[in-house]
DNA sequence: GCCAACGTTGGC
DNA sequence: GCCAACGTTGGC
């Protein structure tokens, strides 16, 4: 299973409101840069995300999957753009701050850390399982 | 609020 | 096909 990580801004679409949708998840609609949909492309369904706050939070704040294969954007205004479905599956109890990410030898690499503008990346399970360890996450 | 980094656009 | 100009993202 491969794993991955969306971004979101807490005051944009929060991760409660993506839980408030439950089983159903939310078309992740909006990516309008090729790598990242290309990442979208390569997704399967019971892919597991991290959810990060970009900006206000800076911080990975919970667990998603993904329930939807790649799709045309139903807001996009030509097929070019795609998007994934994802759905909640845990907020994690303890937040993993990018200030972590970055000091700690084992994350420092991240995509999160070395290219921040990417809003949908990949994550390796090196990382994942380490970042699952420190919010005190069972994998 | 500023600005660095990155991606995209368009003139040549 | 190169690259300057511009727009956007996101950390600080």
């Amino acid at each position: 299973m491969a794993r991955w990580l969306f971004k979101s801004e807490p005051n944009v679409y929060s991760f409660a409101q993506l839980q408030a949708r439950g089983q159903a998840g939310e078309e992740w609609t909006g990516i309008r840069n090729y790598q990242a949909r290309n990442n979208m492309r390569l997704m399967k369904l019971a892919d597991q995300g991290f959810f990060y706050y970009s900006n206000e939070g800076k911080a990975v704040m919970g667990i998603v999957e993904v329930c939807k294969l790649a799709h045309v954007d139903s807001t996009a205004e030509n097929p070019t753009w795609e998007c994934v479905d994802i759905r909640a599956v845990a907020a994690l109890a303890r937040h993993v701050t990018l200030d972590e990410i970055k000091q700690d030898p084992k994350l420092k690499a991240m995509v999160l850390a070395v290219n921040s503008r990417l809003s949908v990346q990949p994550v390796t399970d090196a990382e994942w399982n380490h970042i699952c360890k420190l919010a005190g996450y069972a994998v």
